[in-house]
DNA sequence: CCGCACATGGTGGTCAGACCAGTTTATGTT
DNA sequence: AACATAAACTGGTCTGACCACCATGTGCGG
């Protein structure tokens, strides 16, 4: 135990371990994990800690336990949350292209769910604040996304804007005038040129 | 303790009735919990069972422990996962409608995206199989998803695929011809058929 | 009366050991 | 060989003990 930075709880380091251990070792989906006793001798710290790491891996469905039998790897193909997930698994490369597409599309459909669902008197509403106010991309986002009105969606995007800020993708400023346009364009309920401006504003080519 | 069901585990016993704690009493984010002595005494249980429940829930975000301060309600309104915050959150009538419409809103996303990304070989493949092959919806949309290439997206379908199932929507049986009709649309790359093509299929209006 | 230093009690963090309750495996009997 | 029994594991839980840290109160000196 006690790898780099000590101080940190200890069932946090066991959780590290057990990350390590499963890539490292090529645990798959079913296979046997040490015991808690083994588990507690191999990384010297008290069993009762071992339990605790294990209690939250087993809420969060990473590991199933069997009385008797023991703890074994679960199949958590996609499943479980995203969140702790990502940081399993958002690593490569790869995983950031997939965070950009998926909030863009996110931003896209909140839009268009927005335009259908919200009030004109809304809509103006946040047109008056887009014109007058200070704000950044994502704060005209936030508002958007609070027409949509879909709690799911707002989480997704919360936590997906969260990573996409600190992937550092280049990003133009985007003048106030454009996102008062792409509003307008929401009065309009034209969903194409939704599309449009909103492409406009994330310098894509399409969506 | 003990309420209902025994046998269940003592720690996830302790999680349900913090959740209904939280609930009842009206707990808000920042307000301090009882320290875990004072759990252990209230609830019957040893302190040791606690702290496992406690732990898992600090890894999962909802809760925070400072050391010498106390245990308290985390902020975690839309932060963190999806997963098991939906199993807190998740309850209400209104909820049921953002998974609904959130899982409709990714799997036509899915469905532009593969037409965009997939070769014609691939879709030609999927459409044989969709020809001759025994799969049921859930089967069919995640060879969809899996040709959109995009690992969040097929992460959270595959949440939401879970939760609209238990929920028990009506939904009609959707014919092979129909399945089939859909790879042809996105064969076209023609973005409106493909639209109107899912809308038959989820008996929608529009999307 | 004020302000600072110190003592005290509360809180999480960790460990060790003891049982209990199940499952698996080894053992020995028939 | 088949079965029954015993031993050896495994997770589940509780208790008690200590440590490190924080907040509060207490008392001393100013």
């Amino acid at each position: 135990m006690n790898s780099s930075q000590s101080s940190s709880k200890v069932y946090l380091e066991i959780v590290k371990q057990l990350r390590a251990m499963i890539q490292t070792e090529g645990y798959q989906a079913g296979d046997k994990l040490p015991s808690e006793r083994e588990m507690s001798e191999r990384l010297n710290v008290g069993r009762s800690s071992v339990r605790e790491a294990f209690r939250a891996l087993e809420l969060l469905g990473l590991i199933e336990t069997r009385r008797g039998e023991g703890t074994f790897i679960r199949d958590f193909r996609g499943h479980q949350l995203v969140q702790l997930l990502s940081t399993f698994i958002l690593q490569d490369e790869r995983a950031k292209g997939d965070v950009k597409e998926t909030k863009f599309l996110i931003e896209w459909d909140c839009l268009w769910l927005g335009a259908r669902k919200a009030a004109d008197s809304e809509l103006n509403k946040i047109k008056e604040w887009a014109l007058t106010g200070n704000y950044d991309d994502d704060e005209f986002f936030y508002r958007i996304i609070l027409l949509a009105d879909n709690h799911l969606f707002m989480r997704m995007w919360t936590i997906l804007k969260d990573y996409y800020n600190s992937l550092n993708f280049p990003q133009d400023k985007v003048s106030k005038e454009d996102y008062v346009l792409l509003i307008d364009t929401m009065v309009q309920h034209d969903e194409q040129q939704i599309k449009d401006q909103y492409c406009k504003i994330r310098n894509l080519s399409s969506i």
